[in-house]
DNA sequence: TATTGTTATACTCTATAACTATA
DNA sequence: TATAGTTATAGAGTATAACAATA
């Protein structure tokens, strides 16, 4: 999960190190796609780590960022976050002055990013977007044929 | 994340509910893979539950299953689980009688399936490849071009 | 001195239930 | 009666540190 075997070999096509074990898991599209995200997930979160957003942190300023004055609950139903999880996660970002929220109705909540918030929002998406050009990078076929199919299974 | 979108509109082509917000995170590749996946692991937790396995316990099974004798080291790497999580997992599947352990030298120990951890194995590993089945008849691409992409990915 | 396995512990995410208030 | 937001709580899964025993 944090290897990189992109070193050059001495010993010319030593066939790389690789697991003593077989696994019939490795060829199996859903054990794959989950190795896939970890390895993305991973970077991202280190990327983030520097200005202090976990990822749904950062997920939650940049849907807010690009939907101001959206509803809370509508909101959550996108990141697909239960709103007993919600809660916590937007008191701490109003905590730190990064989100304000009004009344709508006398239940629902708008969500705004603050000036501070719209600035964090930015480098939020620069680093998200960073971290996904490195991937991209690695690919051969082409990314919206990519896109396309994991848009079919989800 | 738990809904189907598969029913019959009756109003021909109402363009779907849809969210009411607009994401970038949308069109971004780590997004897409990680609610793939997720979609993916939903249906396979599910499956599993019916067995009482969790997809840790599975994924333990089907390797030691296919790798009689391994050393419980390896497992974890081949796994990505750290050695201290894969204590209680392994004994959780010992308690089970789905597993058993044995001395290679002083400080390792070798892995293997009790007759019904064999069968087991084999029930989790049909309900597995049934799950990936039902995912795999939504792409249009290629399977083998898809599973390449991803590997380059982790 | 590095590796293996174990224990204890903490942190993050996610899930459920109960409650209030409002549409 | 269904929805919105909150609170409290519980459960996974994962992370680190420390330890004993062994290679």
């Amino acid at each position: 999960m944090a290897k990189d075997p992109r070193q050059t070999n001495s010993k010319a096509e030593e066939q790389a190190p690789e697991s003593p074990l077989s696994s019939p898991l490795d060829s199996m599209l859903g054990y794959r796609l989950r190795r896939a995200s970890m390895a993305m997930m991973g970077d991202v979160i280190d990327s983030l780590r520097a200005i202090d957003l976990s990822v749904g942190e950062a997920s939650l300023l940049i849907l807010v960022g690009h939907n101001p004055g959206c509803r809370q609950s509508d909101v959550g139903r996108a990141l697909a976050i239960k709103r007993a999880n919600l809660t916590p996660l937007i008191g701490r970002l109003k905590g730190r002055r990064l989100i304000s929220d009004a009344p709508i109705d006398g239940r629902s909540l708008s969500l705004t990013l603050t000036e501070e918030g719209e600035a964090l929002q930015k480098e939020a998406m620069k680093r998200v977007r960073a971290s996904n050009r490195k991937f991209q990078k690695r690919l051969t076929m082409e990314e919206k044929a990519l896109l396309a199919a994991l848009e079919a299974l989800s």
